[in-house]
Formats: structure tokens, C-alpha cells, sequence
RNA sequence: GGCCCGUUGGUCAAGCGGUUAAGACUCCGCCCUUUCACGGCGGCAACACGGGUUCGAGUCCCGUACGGGUCACCA
């Protein structure tokens, strides 16, 4: 029809739909498997709501043997930074979220929108030539007095109906400014009505009732690339994508989406929109969107710098998207997650708050879960990043670290002291020499530990006594009975009830009992009153060290 | 403002016309225990509001309020 248009507008040879088509062909998968991509846009900053979609995708991948690709939507080139492909694959690997494709190529190449230039011009061609787009000259400036007169004549914003000025200028026209070298964008003529509803169905909502679109929306910039909206289109078909996880902020365009869809003649895809993850403003008090702007924790960045490792972040989320999923867990502590039933039906339409509590809590389960070894090299990692006097430290001798991080590990009540890796440093820093705190001789005798300094003498004399005495006696070839029967044994002499329970009957009768005794013990070898399994940690500290620590 | 989506304890949430309205995190109490943590037991605490429909409504319908999203040559 409008050949004589779309050829002045598109000058260059370009490949036909059906050329296309045949190029990236179907996908030869098993029936069933899903094909995801995700498709950030690499301004540098990853949101941790862009990775939970990302998740979403891997999930629906490996649960049906599909694949997920990654697609770099580059097409602002306003807002691109230089390195953000690589914020974008170390925001993924923050999940360890593995990619199929689209990473070094593949075989519905190239899978950047910037590349893609003669791709999308072979569609809008087909869209001109069948009277469905056309060139809109209109400038920024007249579009903005456009909307200002919308605004002041309360009706809708946007280009549409008799506010779509160029949609009916006359071929002539068109062809004469086209030829003058005048700059415009390729607008869509919609057919689109907003009186009439549209039924689409959405994996996670359900059946959606929408207005039709109406807007000539613009589908190629002044400088030839397109639009979000029409790259979707056509990359999603293209690329033979199942299904379209995105964040709901799409809720709004979808109709315009499907209706592109139809035009082109393409089969669309099924959509889930996934709710935005939410806080709670410290100002108002009220719940919003995580914001890129105000919250560090929006950032993916943030938790690697914390040092979450990825499987508690990928526990935690799936608990955000399928509430059932912790009662799986408890059925199946230690099934890999990729087994459990994901199920998109089972997601919330509306935020979920991002509860930090609730990540800590998680994360420390994982930890408590990983052997001493896996806990050594993934703080080892973090801290080589993050903190690298703790990385010296836990390189400089290996064994010692391992044997640290065993301490109340393994078994089926593992400690859970730690949920992120930047805390390894102050809940282990008593390990290291550098770091320990010789409390007696930093606070003097008779400091902050009440064990009964009333019926002390108060000048910390029974420290002294404890400490002599109980350095007479131990040893590091003790076993643990052994180690506490000593403890025991140098209680009674010194006025201090070697028994809890009969201590607790005449409390009168004593100082104190074995424990506060063994708190003594504790503080001068850890320099804190609470500490894992002391006498664990004496092994691992070794029976010259204990003894320097217990002399001050 | 128009359009769209949402609203069950502080938080995440089960529930799908008849339930004592699950469970998890947080908080509190108790038990275990040489400290801390872990673990065990128990507790506080909820269907936004108003109308319908129905023998019966968290569950269905309509309003209201509140929250969110969207109305770019950004994605």
C-alpha cells in the first residue's frame, strides 16, 4: 500500500519478515519448556527487584528444561554507563543465577538491542507499508505545549485521536518533509479504542480486564532506535520467548503490547508481572516501593558488600514468592531448591516488604547448614573484596580458620551466630592475637563481672586465684569431660560451688558457682563474657595461647 | 486528575461460601544449659470501612478510604 512511504523512510535493504522469521526459527524444545530472558538495561545500577524477576525466570527455566537468555535492552543511550553489562552479570551472580544464552552469543544473535538496528527497521517497514505507522514530525517542544493544553483541558495525555496531528497528514506531505531532511520519529497508528476492553491473561494475576490502547505511541526514535515497547515486541518474538517476566510497572502498556503483537502478526507471549518489592518510609511511616534513590538496600550491590551469601538471598526471596515454600524447606532441609514446585499462581499481586529480620534469619540458617570449609572459603571470598585485614588474616593460616569456623558446626543443632559474612570479623575476632581484648589488663581488677564481688574482697583477688589456680591444672590434652572436671575441681577451695543446683539451694553458702567461674576463664581467654563451646575453643587457640591469655 | 492493580496479626502469608482464621520472622515468658547461640514449649497479635447477595461472607457484588503503578523520542 504505502510502499512509496516506507521506502523513503527506509532506504537501506533490509531482510524481509518471512526472511526473518526462517533465520530465528522456532525453538526445538521439549513441549512445555519455557523460554525466559531477562532484559535489563545496563545503567549501572542492578535493583534487586530486577534479579528477583531474573529468579523468577531461572525457576520457570529449570523447572521445565527451558532456558533463560539474557537480553541487553540498551536502546537510552542517554542513561547506559560504560561497564553495565558487568554490574549486570555480577548482579545475577549475587544469586549465583546461571545464564543460557545471550552471554557470548547464541543462536538468535545478537542479543543487543543496539546491534539489532535492521531487525526492528524490517518490522516498522512492514508496519508502514501496511498503513499501521507512519512518520510523526511533531518537535519535543510542540509535544510538551501539547500536553500542557491536555492538562489544562483535564482530558488525557498523550497522541492520540485528534491530537495526533501528523497521523493524518497527506502523503505528499509526508514524503516532502521526509525528503527535506526534516527530523521525525515513526509513530504507530493505533486501532485501538479506549471504550472497548481487552481480556489478557496474566500467569500471576489472572484474567485482566483493560482498556484497549489508543495511543500512536512513538516505536522508532528520531535516531532510528526503537522504543522499549517495540523492541519487546519484536525481540520476544523473534527470540521465540515463552513466557515475559517484568515487573507491573508494565501492567499499563500491556495492552498496547498485545496489540502490537497482533499487528505484527506474532503470537504473544505469556506475561507474569511481578509486584515491586516495598519498605517502610522512615518518614511517613508508610509502605513504598523500594527506591533506587533513597535505598541502599534496593541496590543487589549492597548485599554482596554485606556478604549475604547468594543461596540464603535466593531462600529468602522464594519465601517473598511463594509463601509455601519455607514449609517445603522444613520438609526438605537440604533438597536443592531448583526441586521445589514453583509456582507463579502462587505469587502475591500486590509489594511484599523487604524485611531484613527476616533475610538475617534465613541467611543464618544457610550459613549454620555449610560445612567449616564452605564457611572458610565464601568468607575468605567476601573478605578479600570487602575487609582485607580479615582476608589476611584467614589466609595466613587456613587450617586455624577452618578449625574456628567448625566450632559448634555439624550435628543437628549447628550454631547460627552469623548471617552475613561482614559480621565473621567481630564474632571470630578473639581467634586472632590483633584483635583480642586482654580485659584485665584493660579494665583493671574487679571490673564489670558481678559473679559476687560483694562477697569478694572486690580487688580481684579471686581472679588472680581462679586464673593461678586453674593454669596449674589445664591442659589441652584434656577431652572436654576431663577439661570441665578440672574447672570443677578448683572451685570448692576457693570458695565458688562446683555444682549449679546445689548452689542454687543455699546460695548463701558460696561466691558464686562453676559458672561464674568459667566465665572468668571465658573472659580472659576470649576477652567477652559469651562465647561458643569454650572448651572447643581452647582447642582451637591451642595450649599456648590459652595459657598467655590466662596470665594477662 | 484519567485509567489500572491491590488491602488477612508489626512483617511474609495460608485460606477459594460453613475453620477454635494455619505456619514463619520479630517481641515476651518458661524449659534445656558452665556463658551465648541452638533447640523445645507457651504467649501477645489480623480479615481496612460501609452497604448488599446468601440460611451463612476473609471468601461473591457495589461503593468509600487508604496504598501502589502508569499516563516520555526512559526502560
Amino acid at each position: 500500500m504505502s510502499t512509496t512511504l516506507a521506502n523513503t523512510i527506509f532506504t537501506q535493504p533490509l531482510a524481509s519478515a518471512a526472511e526473518l522469521e526462517s533465520k530465528y526459527p522456532l525453538r526445538s524444545l521439549p513441549e512445555g519448556a519455557a523460554v525466559t530472558r531477562f532484559a535489563p538495561s545496563p545503567t549501572g545500577f542492578m535493583h534487586i527487584g530486577n534479579v528477583l524477576g531474573a529468579f523468577v525466570d531461572r525457576l520457570l527455566a529449570d523447572q521445565t528444561d527451558g532456558v533463560l537468555y539474557l537480553r541487553l535492552e540498551d536502546t537510552d543511550k542517554k542513561r547506559e554507563v560504560a561497564d553495565g553489562a558487568a554490574a549486570i552479570l555480577s548482579g545475577l551472580n549475587a544469586l549465583e543465577i546461571s545464564l543460557d544464552e545471550g552471554v557470548d552469543g547464541g543462536a538468535y544473535a545478537p542479543y543487543t538491542q543496539s546491534q539489532r538496528r535492521e531487525i526492528y527497521h524490517a518490522f516498522a517497514k512492514q508496519l508502514v507499508e501496511d498503513g499501521l505507522a507512519y512518520p510523526c514530525f511533531c518537535t519535543s517542544e510542540q509535544l510538551e505545549h501539547m500536553r500542557d493544553e491536555q492538562d489544562t483541558a483535564g482530558v488525557n495525555k498523550g497522541y492520540y485521536g485528534q491530537w495526533a496531528k501528523c497521523r493524518c497528514m497527506p502523503e505528499a506531505e509526508q514524503l516532502r518533509r521526509l525528503q527535506a531532511g526534516e527530523s521525525y520519529t515513526l509513530r504507530l497508528r493505533s486501532p485501538g479504542d479506549a471504550a472497548r476492553k481487552i481480556i489478557v491473561q496474566d500467569m500471576i494475576r489472572g484474567k485482566l480486564e483493560l482498556p484497549e490502547y489508543d495511543m500512536d505511541v512513538v516505536l522508532l526514535k528520531a535516531d532510528g532506535i526503537p522504543t522499549y515497547h517495540f523492541a519487546h515486541v519484536v525481540d520476544d518474538h523473534l527470540m521465540r520467548t515463552s513466557h515475559v517476566v517484568r515487573g507491573d510497572e508494565w501492567l499499563a502498556t500491556l495492552p498496547l503490547h498485545v496489540q502490537l503483537f497482533g499487528l505484527l502478526r506474532f503470537k504473544p507471549p505469556k506475561y507474569a508481572h511481578i509486584a515491586p518489592l516495598m519498605k517502610i518510609d522512615s518518614e511517613t511511616g508508610g509502605k513504598r516501593k523500594l527506591s533506587k534513590r533513597k535505598d541502599p538496600e534496593a541496590a543487589v550491590s549492597f548485599f554482596t558488600a554485606q556478604g549475604y551469601p547468594a543461596a540464603a538471598l535466593r531462600e529468602y526471596l522464594l519465601t517473598l514468592l511463594n509463601s509455601n515454600f519455607e514449609e517445603w524447606r522444613r520438609a526438605n532441609p537440604t533438597e536443592d531448591l531448583a526441586k521445589f514446585p514453583f509456582s507463579l499462581k502462587k505469587m502475591s499481586s500486590s509489594g511484599a516488604l523487604f524485611d531484613l529480620q527476616k533475610l538475617d534469619d534465613v541467611s543464618k540458617t544457610v550459613i549454620s547448614r555449610m560445612t567449616a570449609e564452605e564457611v572458610y572459603a565464601q568468607a575468605l571470598a567476601w573478605a578479600s573484596e570487602y575487609d582485607a585485614e580479615l582476608a589476611a588474616l584467614l589466609a595466613r593460616d587456613a587450617d586455624f580458620a577452618t578449625a574456628m569456623f567448625a566450632i559448634d558446626r555439624g550435628g543437628k543443632k549447628p550454631r547460627k551466630d552469623i548471617a552475613r559474612w561482614s559480621q565473621v570479623r567481630e564474632a571470630y575476632a578473639y581467634f586472632y592475637d590483633c584483635f583480642h581484648e586482654n580485659l584485665y589488663s584493660s579494665s583493671g581488677a574487679g571490673w564489670g563481672y558481678g559473679y559476687s564481688d560483694g562477697s569478694g574482697d572486690g580487688s580481684g583477688n579471686d581472679w588472680l586465684k581462679i586464673l593461678k589456680n586453674y593454669s596449674e591444672v589445664y591442659s589441652a590434652k584434656d577431652d572436654k569431660e576431663t577439661w570441665f572436671e578440672k574447672i570443677k575441681s578448683i572451685c570448692e577451695p576457693l570458695g565458688f560451688c562446683s555444682d549449679v543446683k546445689s548452689y542454687k539451694a543455699e546460695p548463701d553458702k558460696w561466691k558464686g558457682h562453676v559458672g561464674d567461674v568459667s566465665s572468668v576463664i571465658r573472659m580472659m581467654v576470649t576477652g567477652r563474657e559469651n562465647s561458643p563451646d569454650l572448651w572447643a575453643v581452647m582447642q582451637v587457640l591451642g595450649e599456648d595461647e590459652v595459657l598467655r591469655r590466662l596470665k594477662g
